[in-house]
DNA sequence: CTCTGTGAACCTGTTCACAGCT
DNA sequence: AGCTGTGAACAGGTTCACAGAG
């Protein structure tokens, strides 16, 4: 799963910046679901579908159609009683609020194992996430190129990251390392950051942190599958069926 | 971020298998914390530290003692109070509670850039999940051994699943192929799934799946960039310490 | 005294159900 | 008619604060 970073909730309304829509109004679990969403409407904006119920498009991302039109009335969404939702208009309104209208740039550290692929992965590269900078520790891999970003030392990270101005940093090093290399991303400036390293990463107020952890999330499928063989006996085993209500 | 997955609750409590403790009640959230506090406890053990507070324990856990606490009640862990926890003990009580005191076997479908990253990743080799089976598509991978397993034709999956006892599949297709790989797992009779796919998966009742989906995370990072920038004029943009109180 | 376990308050997010627009 | 937007009820999880064990 994953866990929430420590980003800081303003004690009072202070002069609020107001906008179209106030983010700090948007819940944190509608923020990740607007991604899925995203992902839908963008399949459906090029099969050319024009408009779209709450009801298909919840069902296409795996949720509830109440679920969504809230999600939506939270981003001031405006649907057409009786039509639905205008396909493009939504998309657009969506990638506003997500803060996809500018590009980010990406630094990603530990080009080991898994950092590699992550480099390669094409989820970078999509949506104007641009990996501007790899980092290692490993003079071996310092200087290698990988998708013809050059790798870099870790001691450059201040530097780097500050002039390219890196939004996102990715750290993808073992989990002795983590805190360490987080430290150096936040004194650059790096205001977000994604953990694949096994740790508990602390940063100051204001920095959002999220944390992909692959032990995490097979030990909690480790979980499901004792529940599963204690309950098999009782269900007897339905192959394929609805997946909810 | 994780995206909860399609566990279907029992309707009624049905003759409930009345053990120690009632898996059924303990809380999702509290199952995905107990995989970071076993973490740390392992730690600890290794560090020879036998005891440990609540407070302590949560520190390095990332959460609030409180709900540390009332974690570890749901699994009727029994702390000594005005001491803290016996770390050997709690451990094997966590350990118990998530089901690794059985190993699972892994199936790893897609053995393209992330998955071959994730098939040789130490997090799968940890804690008894053993990688029992490699599958893809391509001819040209088909045949070939990564980390001392072959890599089969996806259209074994059914054979070679339900003959290994495969408890955990794990996707690491393009989105295309997601949903028709899910099913030959399903039908293989492999209960949990973790789906790295961007693809929404249907299954079964009583399937769990979850999501890692990079993606996605990207995404909400990105919404977090918008705030901080939005907020940084406001703030005056200090480096590293407190934002407010 | 220290520290756990837990009732109760609280808060966030989900679901329901329907008013109201087209 | 169909479908959105939303108040209100609900559920789940978090935090507080303290009784009580050691």
């Amino acid at each position: 799963m994953t866990v929430d970073g420590g980003v800081s909730r303003p004690a009072r309304p202070a002069a609020r910046p107001v906008g179209r829509v106030d983010p700090d109004r948007i819940p944190q679990a509608t923020v990740a679901r607007l991604a899925v969403y995203l992902r839908v409407l963008t399949e459906m904006l090029a099969q050319g579908v024009r408009t779209v119920s709450s009801d298909v498009l919840a069902a296409a991302a795996g949720v509830n159609a109440a679920k969504l039109r809230k999600d939506l009335s939270h981003i001031g969404s405006s649907g057409v009683r009786g039509v639905g939702y205008d396909v493009s208009r939504l998309t657009e309104q969506v990638e506003s609020v997500l803060g996809l209208t500018r590009s980010h740039a990406v630094a990603l550290v530990g080009v080991g194992n898994l950092g590699h692929a992550l480099a390669g992965y094409g989820g970078f590269a999509q949506r104007g996430f641009g990996v501007a900078a790899l980092f290692d520790v490993d003079p071996a891999l310092v200087g290698t190129t990988i998708g013809g970003v050059e790798v870099l030392d870790v001691a450059e990270i201040p530097r780097v990251c500050a002039s390219k101005g890196v939004t996102i940093g990715v750290i993808a090093t073992p989990a002795g390392a983590a805190q360490q290399v987080c430290d150096a991303l936040v004194g650059a400036g790096v205001p977000s950051i994604l953990n694949f390293a096994p740790a508990v990463l602390s940063v100051p107020t204001g920095v959002e942190v999220r944390k992909v952890d692959l032990a995490v999330e097979m030990q909690i499928l480790a979980f499901h599958v004792s529940r599963h063989d204690g309950r098999a006996a009782a269900d007897g085993r339905e192959a394929t069926g609805k997946v909810f209500g």
